[in-house]
This record gives C-alpha cells, structure tokens and sequence, in this order.
RNA sequence: GUCCCCUUCGUCUAGAGGCCUAGGACAACUCCCUUUCACGGAGUAGACACGAGUUCGAAUCUCGUAGGGGACGCCA
C-alpha cells in the first residue's frame, strides 16, 4: 500500500441522494475508496442533489449510513454524524453551491460559449416530435443560439424565466476521450444540441455541475458508472470552453440482475441496506461487488480491505457488463463469516436472535461452544436464528422430514429408551461422554445400530435427522429440555 | 431512428498473437471424510456469439453480422 501522500491523485465518488445506497453505487464508492487508499490520494464525497424533485435530506443520510457501514471512509465531504463540510473545497452539497455554477454559467455566456433560451416545453416539445417524424437525430437547435445577448438581459429584466443552454460548436468534429476502462472513445460532436447548463429555474444540471464541481474540487481521476459515457461529450466540450484540464475518466460497466436486464428492485435485494439486515456483512459485499468488475492480480478470491487496497490499479477494471450472483455472494459472505472471532460473530448475531425471540444462556463458554458448532451452517449472520432455534427452550417441534425416520419399526423402542436413560440421569446436562454412554446403553437395550440408533435420537433431540454434531449438540441443551422434547416425539407416534 | 459501449463455461473471471488440447472461483454432479447434514478434501462435466480478413500462427488485431446495454431531458 502507497503509504506516502499523493495530493494529484483525487478521486470522488458522487451519489444523488434519492434513496438508499444501490450496489452498483457501492461499488463504484469501494472502487474509488481502495484506488484513493492505494495511491495516497484523496477521497471525495459529494452529494449531487440539484434535482429537487427527487432528492431528499433523509435519502442523504441514509448513503452516508450505508457507505459507513461498508467502512468507506472519505476524506472530504459531508461528516458522517455532524454533515458539517470537512475539507477545503466545500461546500460538498450541490445544492449549496449554486452560485458557483452561476457565476461559471456567466462567464460561459460572456465568452460566448452559452446563451440564455427561452424555449417554452411546448416548443421543446414540438421540436422533439418534428425530428422524431423526420428520423432525424433528436437534437435540440436553439433558435436563441445567436440572439444579442442585450436583446435576452431585456426580457430577463421584464422578469422572463430562461434556461442557460450551451453553445454547440457546429462545425461538427470529432472528440477522443482516452477511458481508463474502455480505451479509445471517439464521439463526434453532432451527437448532442445545445444542452441546459442552467435550469430557468436558477438549478444548475448535472452534467455542468459535474464539470464545474471536478475542477474546483481538483479531481484528478473520475471513475463512473458506464450509463455516464454518453454524457462525457458534453463534459469535454464544458471543459474546452472552460480552458480546463480534463481529468482521467473511467467508465465502469453496470451490473445486471440473472434476466441480464439492469439490476433492479424487481430483482429482490439491490441496497446495501437490505443486504445488512439480511445478515451480510460489509467486508463480504465489498469483496463480492469488487469482483464484479474487477479481478486480483494474484487470482485471489476472498479479500480483505487491506488485500483489495493493495491490489487495486487503474487498470485492470472489466469493460463488460456482470451479473449479481447472490449464490457467490452468499459463499464470499460464509468466507468472511467463518474467518470472524467468535466474539466478534456474536456480537454480530445478537440482534438478530433478539429480534427473533431466541434466548439463549449467557456463558461465554457455552456460547463459544456453540458458535464453533453451527458456524458451518452459518453463510449469513440471519442464518443464526434457524440454527439457534433447536438450541432454546419450548421451540422444539417435529418437522416432516422426521417421518421417514419416526415410521422405522425400532424408532419408537429407541425413543423410549432413550427418554428414560436422560431422565434417571443425575446431573442438569450431559457431558459429550455421558452422551456417548447413554447412547451405548440404548443400542444394546435396544438391539440397535447405526442409522437405526443414531437418526431417531437425533429426531428426539432436535426433530429432525439432520443437522450439527449431537455429541456437540446434546450437551448445550439441559436435561428437562432433552425430555421433554422426547415425550413430544413419542406423543406424536401414538 | 441516430450515436456510443459490450459479447470467454449457467454465473464471476484469467487471458495483451505462439506458454491455450483456454486456467481459477461460485453453482451442478461424483467420490472421500463423517453412524446424518454442513464444513473440509479429491475429481467430473461445462465457454472463446457468428462470419470474413491480417498472420507461418488469433480467444487475443481489423472489418462486418447478430444479440444485449446506454445516451439522445430544464433526471443523475
């Protein structure tokens, strides 16, 4: 890890705050985040919320909740807790920077790069429908373009509302941008009319904010998702008129649900927020949507932060679109899952137990023994409750895949035998070898063995025949538990 | 419609002209471990979208076709 500062290397990453933290916006925030940590540069946080439909203070909050909890920690933005600026190029909100875009959108006009439009919707609209009918590319051309700009101030004065729109060079010629992701880039310039700089409403729009907000914030690489590469055109002619050095793009390609449409709600799950409350944890969805898109150079599967901050370059980033699998996701998740400290996972756990009712003795020793237990089971920390279940009191029941097991002709003897042998046992719980011996008593009591012996005390104890090590099991359950549940089994033979 | 991007096993990917009879991982299947299941271990099956070209040689370069995606907003 580059661990010597790097003041060039600047990178931002630049939600809207209209909901919660999508996963593609993840990866794109873990992207910037390890390539900042991995070069010694700085990573920015900037909220783009100049659409005032959509954004909202509540949606803010909740990113800023979310990209904490993935550990991705900027260097300027929004403090997480206070969202007081924190850093020298704020504001970091654009909605509160507004005068900055104006003053940028003045300056345009004067040099004759902009112009004040004052196009009604219907006469947008009509233009729209008049190239849609000729086929023709469905460019908006401005007949304000060329107006005195004395002639707009006029109108403006007699308190006439008017977009800034810029002024497409029309001589057509072709624009190269050079893609960290993508390579060569070529957009010929007639691909776009003159777009809006500023909405009549004073609200800047993204595509100029963008611009103006990477060049006062000294952004030096922008990594973005792909659905952003058609509007770089656009960028590039703000940066020309501006004189302003273009930064490094990198286009990343989105990531698709398993119909390969575009990963969407319809698709379950798509916020970090669901992701946590179904028992992921941070560093497996980081690990998982890093690997979308991109992959270690040593070939390595499961990554720490540190791992991916060491390996990370500019380059090695997938151009092609990839899907979400949760099924490797949910592997990734048991990876880093199992490789927790036990008192780690069970902080981690807590809640959900809790939540789901589940009580369970306090000991340390007792937990610890059963984490080591079920952590095989485990690939996300909802997983617990399933496997908690069995081990508190007054949850047993017999499930339906005991049957085949129960219907043995030996199964009821063995019950039986088995109940009476932990009921005339003297202690509260059964040590794994008072276990094994009472278990040996049944099978020559019984004349029973192998499956025939094992599976239906396995039933008896758990009420199914599958599941962890009853040797393991049996002695984290107390004794009047372990009797009770044989009676419900023996009641429901009868 | 116009422009731009993308195309290696079911999925994530390795692959920068000979190292590729294409490697790894998830999933699937088989076996081993295990008196169950899971974990773990060993295997099996499975892909260069298609067609031309360049080259002694192409998954890799070029062109075309097909399919998918994106942009064409006073959304971001």
């Amino acid at each position: 890890m580059a661990s010597s500062t790097n003041s060039a290397f600047r990178v931002r990453f630049a939600p809207s705050p209209t909901g919660y933290l999508h996963v593609g916006g993840a990866r794109t925030a873990l992207y910037c985040y390890l390539l900042a940590r991995h070069m010694g540069g700085a990573f920015v946080l900037r909220i783009e919320d100049t659409d005032e439909e959509r954004s909202t203070e509540e949606s803010m909050r909740m990113q800023i909740a979310d990209l904490e909890w993935l550990g991705l920690r900027w260097d300027e933005g929004p403090h997480p807790q206070t969202l007081k600026d924190l850093g020298p190029h704020g504001p970091y909100r654009q909605s509160q920077r507004k005068h900055l875009y104006q003053d940028y959108a003045q300056r345009l006009i004067k040099s004759g790069h902009a112009f004040y439009c004052f196009m009604t919707d219907e006469e947008l609209e009509q233009q729209r429908k008049q190239a849609e009918a000729s086929g023709q590319a469905q460019q908006i051309l401005s007949p304000y373009r060329d107006r005195a700009l004395s002639e707009a101030q006029a109108r403006l004065a007699r308190g006439e509302k008017a977009a800034i729109r810029f002024k497409v060079n029309p001589v057509k010629r072709d624009y190269v941008l050079n893609d960290l992701v993508r390579g060569e880039v070529v957009f010929p310039s007639d691909m776009v009319g003159d777009f809006v700089l500023i909405r009549s409403s004073g609200m800047p729009v993204y595509n100029f904010c963008c611009v103006i907000d990477d060049v006062l914030m000294q952004i030096s690489h922008v990594y973005r998702a792909e659905e952003h590469l058609s509007n770089t055109l656009r960028q590039m002619m703000i940066y020309e008129a501006l004189g302003a050095k273009l930064p490094q793009f990198g286009h990343l390609s989105i990531i698709l649900g398993p119909d390969k449409q575009k990963l969407s709600k319809r698709h379950g799950a798509t916020s970090c927020n669901e992701y946590r409350l179904n028992g992921y944890l941070p560093q497996a969805i980081n690990n998982f949507i890093a690997m979308l898109g991109w992959s270690s150079p040593k070939g390595q599967e499961i990554m720490s932060m540190a791992e991916m901050t060491e390996q990370i370059s500019l380059d090695r980033f997938n151009s092609s679109p990839a899907v979400f699998d949760d099924q490797k996701l949910k592997w990734v998740n048991a990876s880093h899952l199992r490789a927790l400290p036990d008192d780690e996972l069970w902080t981690l756990i807590q809640p959900f137990l809790e939540s789901a009712g589940i009580k369970v003795p306090s000991d340390t020793g007792w937990r610890h023994r059963a984490l080591e237990l079920m952590k095989p089971y485990m690939s996300t920390l909802a997983d617990s409750v399933e496997l908690f279940k069995p081990l508190a009191r007054g949850s047993f029941q017999v499930l339906p895949e005991a049957q085949e097991t129960l219907a043995w002709e030996s199964s009821r003897a063995v019950v039986g035998k088995w109940m009476e042998i932990i009921q005339g046992h003297p202690k509260a719980h059964l040590s794994e070898e008072e276990f094994n011996a009472a278990q040996e008593q049944v099978k020559s009591s019984c004349q029973v063995k192998g499956k025939f012996l094992f599976m239906p005390i396995r039933v008896a104890v758990l009420g199914k025949p599958h599941g962890a090590e009853l040797k393991i099991l049996v002695p984290l359950l107390d004794k009047s538990e372990l009797v009770a549940r044989a009676q419900t089994v023996l009641n429901g033979m009868a």
